[in-house]
RNA sequence: GGCGGCGUAGCCAAGUGGCUAAGGCGGAGGUCUGCAAAACCUCUAUGCAGCGGUUCGAAUCCGCUCGCCGCCUCCA
C-alpha cells in the first residue's frame, strides 16, 4: 500500500513520492512570534506534528524543520507599544511557544531556524533575484516583478487580472505593479534594520522561509506545509521567488491545514483568551484535545466546542482505563496474536489515505474494544497474552498520533490513599458496607475513585 | 464579483459508484455487582439538505434550488 497525500497545488491526492528514498525532509511555517499560541496555532502544530510521527512510524528518516519569524510589523507594533526592543518581545514568544508546545506533546523540529540568525541568506537570494532580473531596486525597497513569473497564482488559483482588480491591494506608485511583493524593506526609524547592498533595512515576510528552508533541506525537498492562510499571499510567494531564483521546483507536496472556527461568535479579547493553549489545557488532558483535533480530518475546518473537548476526554478515558488494567500485568507481552493484527492494518490504510486520522481512530476504538474483551477473560492465559500484547500494539498505533505518551506512566496513589483502600478491603471483608462507603467517600476526597473489580479495587485519579 | 469548501443519526464525524452507511459522545435494555462504577452483549440513519437526471446500481457522478463557511496581500 502507499501513501496518498493531497496536494494544494494539484488540488489532487497524489501517491507520495519522496526525492530520496526512505527520506522526507518537510518544513512547515511556524509561528510569528509576538503573542501567545491559541487553539489554531494548536492545531496546525498537532496537524503537522501527526503527519511527522507517522511519517517515522511508516519508516522514513524524516527532516523536520519548522521556523519562527521572528522580525515583522506586529513584534515591532508590540515592542513600540511596551518600551521594550523587538528582540526582547520575540525571545519572550519563544519560550512562550516551547511551552505551550511541550504541553500539548508537539515535539520539537530538527532544526528551528530564525529569521533574524538568516538575514545573510535571505540577502544573497534577493541578490540572485535581482541579478535574474526578475526583482527591481526603488529608494532602498527591493520588490519581486511577478509578471516574470508566469506561475504566479499556481499554488492558490488565483487569476492575476482578478488579482489586480482587487480593493485591498495597496497601491504603492513605485511599484511597477500593484502586485509585487517586497522581498526587502527599507529601514524606517526605530525599527530593526541590516545592511544590505540597497542600504539599511529588514527582510519582506516571505523570503525568510524561502530562505531558510533552501539552507537546510536544499533547493528542492519533498513537503511544505503550514495553515491554509498561508497558501496565498504566502506560499504563492515563497514559490516564485525560490523557483525564480534556483530553476528547480522548489517544493514537490503542498499541505495545508483547515482552521478552527468559532462559529458565529466574533473573537473576542476574552474568548480568545480562553482559547489561548495555557488555558485549555488547565481545563483538559492534553491528548483530549489532540483526539478532539484528530477527530475531524486536517484538511476540514473544525468549529471550537468546549463541550466537544470534554467528550474526548471521556473518549480518551476508555483507553487509559485499558492501559491501566493492562500495566497490572508485568509479564512482557509475545507477539500480537494474529486475531488482532487487522487492527494495525486498518489504521494504516486510514493513515496512508491522506492521513486520514478520524478514521484511524475508529480503528484504535475498535482495538481497544477488542481487547476489553479479552481483559474480561484475562484468567485465561491465552486472554492475557493477547491483552498484554495488544496493549503494547494499541500504543504504539497510538504513539503514531502523538497520543498516549503520557498516560503510559500514570502516578501512583500517595500512601495515604493505599491505607484507606486496603482498610476499605478489610471493611468489606466483615461485609461493613456502612464504613466501607465511608472510606470510598473518604477516598474520593483524597482525589481518587475507587471501583471493585473481580481482580481487586480499582484507583483512578478523580477527573 | 473571483476561487474553493461544506450540508450524513440527538450531538460530533468518517465514508465519495455496488458487501450490514466506520468511530466517538449521549440515550435505551440486559449480564455482572452489597451499593456504585467500569467492562461486556444488544439496540439507537430503509437513509445521507431538497428536487430532477445519468446508471443494472448513487450519500457518492451531473444539473438546479435552499442553507452555511473559508480565501482574495495581518492571519495557523
Amino acid at each position: 500500500m502507499s501513501l496518498r497525500v493531497h496536494n494544494t497545488l494539484t488540488r489532487k491526492e497524489e501517491e507520495f513520492i519522496p526525492l530520496v528514498p526512505g527520506e522526507v525532509r518537510m518544513y512547515v511555517c511556524g509561528v510569528t512570534v509576538y503573542d501567545l499560541c491559541h487553539i489554531g496555532h494548536a492545531r496546525s502544530a498537532i496537524v503537522f506534528d501527526v503527519i511527522r510521527r507517522y511519517l517515522a512510524f511508516r519508516g522514513y528518516r524524516v527532516t523536520f524543520v519548522k521556523n519562527f519569524t521572528d522580525v515583522d510589523d506586529k513584534i515591532i507594533t508590540r515592542a513600540q507599544a511596551e518600551g521594550v526592543s523587538a528582540r526582547e518581545v520575540s525571545e519572550r514568544y519563544v519560550a512562550e511557544f516551547y511551552r505551550d508546545m511541550e504541553a500539548i506533546g508537539v515535539l520539537r523540529g530538527d532544526v528551528e531556524p530564525k529569521a533574524t540568525d538568516h538575514i545573510g541568506q535571505m540577502i544573497r537570494l534577493i541578490e540572485q533575484l535581482v541579478a535574474a532580473g526578475v526583482a527591481y531596486v526603488v529608494d532602498g525597497d527591493v520588490y519581486f516583478e511577478i509578471a516574470r513569473f508566469p506561475a504566479y497564482g499556481r499554488l492558490s488559483g488565483k487569476n492575476l487580472d482578478e488579482l489586480l482588480a482587487g480593493a485591498r491591494v495597496e497601491v504603492d506608485e513605485r511599484k511597477r505593479d500593484p502586485r509585487d511583493f517586497a522581498l526587502w524593506k527599507a529601514a524606517k526609524p526605530g525599527e530593526p534594520s541590516w545592511s544590505s547592498p540597497w542600504g539599511d533595512g529588514r527582510p519582506g515576510w516571505h523570503i525568510e522561509c524561502s530562505a531558510m528552508a533552501m539552507e537546510y533541506l536544499g533547493p528542492t525537498f519533498d513537503v511544505h506545509g503550514g495553515g491554509e492562510d498561508l497558501i496565498f499571499p504566502h506560499h504563492e510567494c515563497e514559490i516564485a521567488q525560490s523557483e525564480a531564483a534556483t530553476g528547480k521546483t522548489f517544493a514537490h507536496y503542498w499541505v495545508h491545514n483547515g482552521f478552527v472556527n468559532l462559529g458565529a461568535e466574533k473573537m473576542s479579547k476574552s474568548l480568545g483568551n480562553t482559547l489561548l493553549i495555557r488555558e485549555l489545557v488547565k481545563r483538559h488532558d492534553p491528548d483530549a484535545l489532540r483526539l478532539w483535533l484528530l477527530g475531524t480530518h486536517y484538511r476540514h475546518p473544525v468549529e471550537f466546542s468546549e463541550e466537544r473537548l470534554t467528550e474526548a476526554g471521556r473518549a480518551l478515558e476508555r483507553f487509559h482505563r485499558l492501559f491501566r488494567e493492562a500495566a497490572r500485568d508485568t509479564r512482557p507481552p509475545g507477539p500480537v496474536p494474529e486475531a488482532l493484527r487487522s487492527f494495525r492494518a486498518r489504521f494504516e490504510a486510514a493513515m496512508d489515505d491522506d492521513f486520514n486520522t478520524p478514521q484511524a481512530l475508529g480503528a484504535l476504538f475498535d482495538f481497544a474494544r477488542a481487547l476489553y474483551g479479552h481483559l474480561e477473560r484475562a484468567e485465561a492465559p491465552d486472554h492475557q497474552q493477547a491483552l498484554v500484547a495488544g496493549v503494547e500494539e494499541l500504543k504504539r498505533l497510538g504513539g503514531a498520533l502523538g497520543l498516549f505518551a503520557r498516560s503510559l506512566n500514570a502516578p501512583g496513589a500517595p500512601a495515604e490513599v493505599d491505607r484507606l483502600v486496603s482498610e476499605r478491603g478489610e471493611a468489606r471483608k466483615r461485609r461493613d458496607w456502612r464504613r466501607s462507603d465511608e472510606l470510598r467517600d473518604a477516598i474520593h476526597k483524597l482525589g481518587w475513585s475507587v471501583e471493585d473489580t473481580p481482580g481487586g479495587p480499582r484507583l483512578t485519579p478523580r477527573r
